[in-house]
DNA sequence: TAGATTGTTAATCGATTAACAATC
DNA sequence: TAGATTGTTAATCGATTAACAATC
């Protein structure tokens, strides 16, 4: 079914929302939507919708909308919730604690396998069900394990030389928490940078600019 | 200078990246700068430099360029680097005790009064300098502290119900951390839905679309 | 002054929305 | 069949890029 290919990014970036919200239907039972009645519950237009799906396939029918379980598994299997790929993450300080824990890897396609951090007093500890190695040992476990996708929760000044370092090592994707803009030349190699700052940034601009103006 | 208004979504979430090359240069002693130089670091186009810059006034010099050290403190001015919005975390799991940690509020316009958590357990530990209070405690700590802005880490199911409450106490934005897209439709109330699991996937996606295919 | 680089207008490109014929 | 709603094409809108006159 899939006419897949070159979809753009604002589709993309749609595609998780739509996931989310099928589930949710999904679960309470609704077995069909109209891309009118989806759009009211996603603040979105129909048309959109329509559009954003049409560029995997025609997933509905005249008439009678879209059957919201399969569509919901289409969606899932586009964005590849059914993969597996062994993923490492780096960086066991809070924020690479709580991604460990916090995360469902499991329903996103990937398989949290080993978490590393340069701190030898932090070595053993475990983060679930999960032990931390030192990362020393990042090499030897890339051999035997093929990780394919690293999290990273480290300080912004080792954030290239560990990624150029793990992309020699077979690492593809980056999950990258670090407070650094982390690009890679590489062919094949992609980059999801995630900056929380700025997130934090942009809100405090919007409270800032509100109609009644901040109450200074 | 600020010929400020109605400034694009697009815009907006470009100036955090900007504020944050232009930190860089400056702790490295760069003066001054060209948007064509500085286009090539951040990898966009100069012409987009420009024209961003240019919903604000006009801080460059023809034949110059821009110089970096005040380039940089006015647009941290236009995002509010230097307001003190009281700020109150909400669920102190895994999650929001590292968001607590590791988020350098204060560089942000914002400072982090309060962490409340609904496990009457948690009540007393502290996370950094501040003790978590329990929930129950959120009515009358808002209406002596006036907090303006709320970080919900809190459980999905939860989240639109705590949400409209605290609206009801004054608070205006919401840095949104809960696997749920928050909406108010109160005039005047800003949201900055986080949702790291659909960052995750569309990384999955794109490991799943790369040239070499998938190794499996 | 001559050279460099901005601020700004015009051109292009892409994404969103609207419209409607196809069809269940 | 008639009604509903899709898939898809065309129209609109907005964002990005290119070009260049203004000016330091």
């Amino acid at each position: 079914m899939a006419k897949n290919g070159n979809i753009s990014a604002s589709v993309i970036k749609r595609l998780p929302r739509y996931y989310r919200f099928l589930g949710e239907l999904d679960k309470q039972g609704v077995e069909r939507i109209s891309s009118r009645e989806l759009s009211e519950k996603m603040k979105l237009t129909a048309s959109q919708i329509r559009q954003d799906l049409n560029c995997f396939g025609g997933f509905g029918q005249q008439g009678y909308g879209y059957h919201v379980q399969s569509l919901r598994e289409e969606i899932g299997h586009i964005l590849g919730v059914d993969k597996e790929y062994p993923t490492i993450l780096i960086g066991a300080g809070n924020l690479g604690k709580a991604i460990a824990l916090h995360i469902n890897f499991e329903t996103r396609g990937c398989r949290l396998v080993g978490i590393f951090d340069a701190n030898p007093r932090l070595t053993g500890e475990t983060v679930g069900s999960i032990a931390i190695r030192h990362t020393d040992e990042i090499e030897g476990f890339c051999n035997s394990e093929h990780p394919v996708i690293a999290v990273l929760c480290i300080p912004k000044a080792n954030t290239q030389a560990i990624a150029d370092k793990l992309v020699g090592l077979g690492i593809r994707s980056f999950w990258n928490f670090s407070h650094y803009d982390l690009s890679i030349d590489h062919k094949g190699i992609e980059v999801e940078n995630v900056h929380l700052g700025d997130s934090l940034l942009t809100l405090t601009y919007r409270t800032n600019q509100m109609p009644e103006g901040p109450a200074e």
